[in-house]
DNA sequence: CGTGTTTATGAAAATATTTTCAAGCATTTT
DNA sequence: AAAATGCTTGAAAATATTTTCATAAACACG
């Protein structure tokens, strides 16, 4: 493979002027620009990230790290953040932290190690801690989070707005004539499953309806988890009357909760999800559901990254908030309709 | 941040043996290496990366090429691929073809100028071609593909056996007294859809039923691409009783056009589906699926990759397929127990 | 005890790039 | 015309590691 010094010895100059053509790193005569150019293209002349990296101490790789690969919704981030990096011609390390804060910090140390230029992550803790922060921020390596907020200062985030998408799920339940909802929600440790039930509490009292911490469960991030929460939600003695899960995967369990109990939806319970999945297209569930702009989530965190990389150093931090859509399907139908269904 | 000479001179050793200590090399004295490694450990070295890539000619991470980011199947797989990567100190450059060649093409220049020590690619055509094979092989980078062939001779495969998981389905359907099905796969220019298809046929030659090509359709591997060839299916005059679905996503759109006809599952039209999905656990649906073992498959390939990373060269060509699994659920109960159903 | 052999270690080269510093050349100024 | 300025270019240093080659010490064997 063709390198640095063979293109300058085709097009006649020295090792330093192709170096500058490449980074555009100072003025170069324009017929000499041209002649290296040439003689690039000819070459089929990449240049050595290895070597770039070493002379630099930066590669051209974010670091993207995911904590929980499974869920539909960061595949979504994953591809907005790639596209974006494709088109910056940036390479990708991901990792999975799979909500384990351990796994976090390996993988963090590895990005480190392997000088990427910037790290986009989705935290599983609520902060990454000074020792981390400082070994990137003293190599100016950006750290955008997104999804989910941390405590640490001067990093930036991207985030929806989980309160509001959870005040207008709920309010939107209301106005359809529920009154007893529940909500099973994530973590309360992590943003998106405090925000959530905070946004759920506030559309409550907005209502004038009488909070009853009954109603309110949480717990990890995955079906099985929805499935028990949902279950003893379902045991309770007055009756809920719609339920609100507050992720995904917790969804899935609940349906299925749901459905071990003979319950439809919504004439028996209503129902409001968060989150898209491939499910939620499928007609015959038609669930209501919040919205997230998950690729744009993972594109404006990548352009954001990219501020940084171009202006180091210069970037205050920056909170980007983007706003949810409540997508209104079958399943929280308003309350009077199937009541006169069942009397049909 | 240290570096191998700093680590030398605090254990008041050379550089060359610091590098002997941490490649094992060479032999060096016992209480040397001690020493060497209590200073590593004191200055909390990490090898510089960029500085072994250069000289080796080749980086401690691993290309994963993936045709479709999207697809739950390949979560899980991408997941199996992680795991054994992290057990052995690689990282994962994660890149999606999204079942483009160009964009395959793209990814596989930017793969090797990256020096990647492997890749891992869900092909998207049946051929990568001589020249970027060549580039590869030339500097003994190993390819493993995964989950699809390839006609280039000297590519490792780590596959699924397609043909018995579409013939096993469909023996099962007509086990169960369906005897007008249709299937629905994938591309015929890629082997995870001409291979299930064939499975379909060969189970309907070996039941002695009359091979219908109006029964067939195939298209991309999506959920609209599924709704439209199953509305074809639901219009033909004899009306199909059974139908396959040979991906996870065609499966999607099938379920909507099926819902949309009015048509419930199994009691009007037997299903099966391929690949799992969040949802097939859903008990309301209780799709009966074919099964394959997405996890392994990542994991396996990576081991097979790292087979040849540690002994480079001496690797014979080796095609590993594992089995698929019929998950038996609701969607293809036998055809009398429901029409006995029917008539009660 | 001397010679050949093995073993452990160090010095230095090599890897491909960026960047600093110096210098060449042309143009402008005095 | 000499000096000064500005622009373009090249030489060489620097980056952190692996690896080759040389060497010194230790060891074996006659």
């Amino acid at each position: 493979m063709a390198n640095i010094q063979q293109v300058a010895k085709h097009s006649g100059v020295s090792i330093s002027t192709v170096s500058r053509v490449l980074n555009n790193t100072a003025k170069v005569n324009e017929d000499v620009r041209r002649r290296v150019e040439a003689s690039i293209l000819a070459l089929n002349y990449q240049p050595n990230p290895a070597a770039r990296s070493l002379r630099t101490n930066r590669s051209r790789i974010i670091g993207l790290l995911i904590s929980d690969i499974q869920n539909p919704f960061f595949m979504r981030l994953i591809q907005g953040v790639e596209e974006e990096a494709l088109r910056h011609e940036y390479s990708l390390i991901l990792c999975n932290s799979n909500e384990n804060p351990q796994r976090e910090q390996q993988y963090l140390d590895v990005l480190y190690s392997e000088r990427v230029a910037g790290a986009i992550i989705v935290p599983v803790r609520e902060r990454f801690g000074e020792a981390t922060l400082n070994k990137f921020r003293e190599r100016q390596i950006p750290i955008v989070t997104v999804d989910r907020r941390v405590k640490d200062k001067d990093v930036d985030a991207v985030l929806v707005d989980n309160l509001r998408g959870a005040r207008e799920a709920i309010a939107h339940l209301i106005a359809s004539g529920y009154c007893r909802i529940a909500a099973i929600t994530g973590p309360l440790t992590v943003t998106t499953g405090r925000d959530r039930l905070e946004g759920y509490r506030q559309a409550l009292q907005e209502a004038g309806i009488q909070h009853d911490p009954a109603l309110e469960r949480s717990g990890t991030f995955d079906a099985a988890t929805g499935r028990k929460l949902t279950e003893e939600l379902l045991e309770l003695d007055p009756p809920i009357d719609a339920l609100f899960s507050g992720n995904n995967l917790l969804t899935l369990g609940a349906l299925d909760a749901i459905h071990a109990h003979n319950l439809r939806v919504p004439d028996d319970i209503g129902m409001v999800g968060y989150d898209e999945t491939y499910w939620s297209s499928l007609s015959s569930l038609s669930l209501t559901t919040v919205m997230q702009p998950a690729y744009e989530l993972g594109r404006v965190a990548a352009l954001r990254l990219f501020q940084h990389l171009q202006n180091p150093g210069k970037q205050a931090r920056q909170e980007v908030v983007l706003a949810p859509s409540l997508e209104i399907r079958g399943s929280s139908l308003p309350k009077e309709i199937h009541q006169l269904k069942v009397k049909a």
